[in-house]
DNA sequence: TCGCATCCTGACCATATGGTCAAGGTTAAG
DNA sequence: CTTAACCTTGACCATATGGTCAGGATGCGA
């Protein structure tokens, strides 16, 4: 039995504080990595005192183990677009300009995403292995029925998958990097867009489907 | 003036200890990043004691500073074959290659890459500023030539340089993530031959080169 | 107003970690 | 052989960090 969601005060103030401490803790994590984020920093930027952190997340692991999911989500989302498109230059299109707007957005809960990666996945190689895959094997199986309607080259739709996440989430993931040669300045509207329009253009044409 | 290199079992030592620290090291802080890397897990791993660690590298930082360096030479020496190539074809064709093998043989450097420019780039944010971006300078007037000269179509060559980079590191920043896309085995020979042709593939016609 | 559940927090603790050091071993030049 | 430079390492230290806890504050139903 689901507990009924009391409209209180306490209720607000407990929300509220979730909110806060995972945005910083988001922040945290993408700027220091998990060994080098502390407890003291997230609960700074959050603006509460330590022990208040440990009342609504037990542990580090936890709280990060959250981070992480929220992320997930979000990641798993962006392919609504994907699926009921009529063929690769709307789906794989609107799909990357989605995840190029979560690179914008969100780019700490992607460099999160990537971090936990890279070091092995240790606390989502479950998700990895079973909703990751099956969304993997089923849009891969959608860019093969485009493959075999010639409405596209015959690519490995895997590695084109891989080729679609390495560049969108590369803006994030390496935006200082991009950053520091756009001359220190962030991207501006202007450059997201040629971003954007340069990846769809590559990729599509490259996949022979413009 | 420089020192006079005597070939002696000291130098021998000194060499080979260095050598095992720094691979050591490589691994450990790819595997754990660099908050969570010990100094003693590295010294375990290179077989020696943690304090002798510190003999050849006073700190920990300066270890890092010493393997974020060796990974960054490699990552230059890349683009050689970039250089005296005549078009985009073989230029571009051989630096996804090169770059491609080094996702192969190096994943652990290219990850430590990946965590710090993720986390801003606090030790070699000059090099950033500095080699880096004449570097990229260089290749982007290169590509713009070819687009000049009607080799490729008109694209960003900055765009173009973060696709490259973004696909290619993908698969050693990622590797674990594909890996275990791929039913928990390891690409291939095989598997990476089909790698390399697909992102050759996909971007070359992208670009309008083939 | 009363009493209970929830929320808040300063002080505290055990542990892990980067780094030091002094004493002993090894190499090789003179 | 002597000596000085170089290498090795167990024991040790100061500090930072994740986590605990007791007691107080606050909200809220009765």
């Amino acid at each position: 039995m689901g507990e009924i969601r009391k409209i209180s005060k306490r209720n607000a103030i407990r929300q509220e504080n979730e909110a806060r401490i995972l945005s910083a803790a988001e922040k945290v994590f993408a700027e220091a990595g998990y060994g080098g984020a502390t407890m003291q920093l997230i609960a700074d930027m959050a603006g509460l005192p330590k022990a208040n952190l440990h009342y609504y997340f037990p542990t580090k692991e936890e709280l990060y183990r959250k981070v992480v999911q929220q992320i997930f989500e979000i990641w798993l989302h962006a392919a609504d677009s994907f699926d009921d498109a009529p063929g690769p230059v709307e789906g794989i299109g609107a799909y990357i300009d989605a995840k190029m707007e979560i690179s914008r957005r969100h780019p700490f809960g992607s460099k999160v995403w990537a971090s936990e990666v890279m070091h092995g996945a240790p606390v989502i190689q479950d998700y990895l292995e079973t909703t990751l895959r099956e969304w993997t094997a089923g849009r891969a199986g959608l860019i093969q029925k485009w493959v075999d309607e010639g409405k596209m080259s015959p690519i490995d739709p895997s590695h084109l998958l891989y080729m679609l996440w390495a560049t969108t989430q590369h803006y994030a993931d390496f935006g200082h990097q991009i950053e520091t040669l756009n001359g220190g300045k962030a991207l501006s509207d202007r450059q997201w867009k040629d971003a954007k329009e340069s990846v769809k253009t590559i990729i599509l044409r490259g996949i022979g489907a413009l």
